[in-house]
DNA sequence: GCCATGTAGTTGCGCGCGCAACTAGATGGC
DNA sequence: GCCATCTAGTTGCGCGCGCAACTACATGGC
């Protein structure tokens, strides 16, 4: 028997829920696709690769395991490894091995990555500005802020 | 000189903003890695396959010119070539000549790809609502409808 | 001490996509 | 009618990433 006053979970989105979802998905793809576009413009980084200086920038010596680094960007490890193989070709990272651990490897920021950090921080904290921020009173910040702490604890 | 009430706008994010915009980063990660495992398990498709099989459903005729389908599928017309290509080899999609125009192309949904839509549809559905939908009360639905039209319109 | 198992990092391979160049056909000025 | 320009679609190439396999080292049971 059809139940229409209990709708299946399965069965068509609600304009709520499809604005809910598929504007999520819109501002998800036109703002970072800007804010890519930005920091490959003005800096030549990719923002995987500004946010791994931004993690060494945070961390104290301003070094980070390869595991912790590819944990926090959501990356895995062996995308993290040709990532750090790039920063290391701009000059801006070095390895180094860990010291009571063989296996171990640090990613290091150089002086020069840790220049091209304070540049491009300015660049990518503008553009989540301009093309998000901006357009969202305080009150809905909090609500985001609110709904992603729901979505994300389990 | 500094001016620490009038915040530069590329200075550090606050609390609040970060929570609104890190957050998305989160979810949006989170919620289409698993839709997409879901989707690649359940029906060997990708979420943009299976979207491409959505719109050629709800398009009259059950089909649409290839450019379209880029531009509401947000990819380039290169990446629609490909991604149509291998809906051709499933057996999903045929294309076709479009009268009237020379140059173009119709992609259209053959009865299989149908189908495989409609199974695909309760697989993605099922998967929005319980890792999305199910976690926010209405209120904040609609809190995050209102958000994205304003971050969306220009 | 020795071996089984676990962990850190790297490497080979493939996928999905964008960019730029290209072909074929449409369109407008004259 | 003719040619410059535009548009639709495809193709060659490269990039960034994940998966699985591999190497090297660490760790715990005995």
């Amino acid at each position: 028997m059809a139940r229409p006053d209990q709708p299946a979970d399965d069965g068509p989105l609600d304009p709520t829920e499809l604005a809910a979802w598929r504007g999520m998905l819109r501002v998800h793809a036109r703002v970072t696709a800007i804010l890519d576009a930005q920091m490959r413009e003005a800096h030549g980084l990719t923002v995987s690769q500004y946010e791994v200086l931004l993690f060494l920038g945070d961390a104290p010596d301003g070094q980070m395991r390869m595991a912790d680094l590819a944990s926090r960007a959501l990356l895995t490890r062996s995308g993290m490894t040709r990532l750090v193989d790039r920063l290391v070709e701009l000059r801006y990272v070095e390895r180094a091995a860990a010291e009571g651990d063989g296996r171990g490897a640090f990613a290091c920021l150089t002086p020069a990555g840790a220049d091209a950090l304070r540049v491009a921080q300015r660049t990518h904290r503008r553009g989540i500005r301009e093309e998000f921020l901006r357009k969202l009173p305080q009150s809905e910040q909090l609500a985001l802020g609110n709904a992603w702490e729901h979505v994300l604890r389990d």
